[in-house]
DNA sequence: GCATCCTTGTTGAGACTTCAACTGTCTTCC
DNA sequence: GGAAGACAGTTGAAGTCTCAACAAGGATGC
């Protein structure tokens, strides 16, 4: 696995980076086994969060795209198995004729709020609990740094 | 949001948390792309590393299972989608007569040979470039711990 | 005013994952 | 030695995600 050209990790960078993804499909793991007794997937739940927090809990599907970071197609399937259920509901944008948006419905909203509970539970249990305060929050700017790398703009739409 | 008996987030700590899943997901698309030129996932990389690092270039499926965090189904459906491709074999293990093996070929090691270094410089550009050293290690050091709360003994088949 | 291009959002096919059910082998305990 | 249960791996159906192709509304330039 030798060659020209190619800066290969050294064992110290190799060890993080095997942890960084070990960690992130067991987190993962945890986290979707949490949700999945309300019915939803972790994608799910975080646009049911991102409308709850909207003004007027409702936003663009391009808008909730960049901010869940999906791809258009992706959240417009997910937005099909949310409305099917009768948590978020679409409506023609009023002003672009080529808009739609997507409203969070009082269902959705008691949804999330049971949801709410697991989650945060496992999110401590799995990734904040298992460190010290300064531990977690180095961790958080690391890895903004890393995001706004990739994404300066928040914009990426994947 | 609010109720008695869940500790929520406060504002640093969600700030952290969203970075994690922002940067989690930015990560793996761009890893993801990366691989796509090799005609080759982020797991089916991952099988073929850890093969290629086993004495024989070899692993029994529930090993490797474990060693990648996938279910054994999960596993075996991959599996099957490297072996069409001709880059794993499969053959009965012979300690135990409900094992399989699972083989690197040499037409896998090559296309690993080749997939490596677009992948290794992908981790380095989204993911250590951007950190100090120290940063970057720290986040290791802090997601060993993690993974290791969520399964201490590395056993855990998801 | 309208031709061109850009943007928004959807669709469907194919690939990937999950879950539950299944086959066959090993182990334990009597 | 054989019954009961545990373990290894596979299967198929149903759900989810990606990609490329598409429809339709807006923006720009003439």
């Amino acid at each position: 696995m030798e060659s020209a050209g190619t800066r290969w990790l050294d064992p110290e960078e190799q060890q993080a980076w095997r942890s960084y993804v070990r960690a992130v499909r067991l987190v993962d793991e945890m986290l979707r086994r949490g949700l999945e007794e309300h019915e939803l997937s972790h994608p799910e739940y975080e646009i049911l969060v991102r409308l709850s927090e909207s003004p007027g809990r409702a936003l663009r599907m391009s808008e909730l795209a960049d901010e869940v970071v999906n791809s258009r197609s992706r959240l417009t399937h997910t937005v099909n198995r949310l409305e099917r259920a009768g948590w978020v509901a679409r409506r023609p944008c009023p002003q672009d004729g080529r808009g739609v948006e997507c409203l969070l419905t009082d269902a959705g909203f008691a949804v999330l709020e049971a949801a709410a509970h697991t989650h945060v539970s496992g999110v401590r249990e799995v990734l904040v609990d298992p460190l010290t305060r300064a531990e977690f929050l180095a961790l958080g700017a690391s890895l903004t740094k890393v995001a706004n790398r990739i994404d300066p703009a928040g914009r990426c739409t994947v």
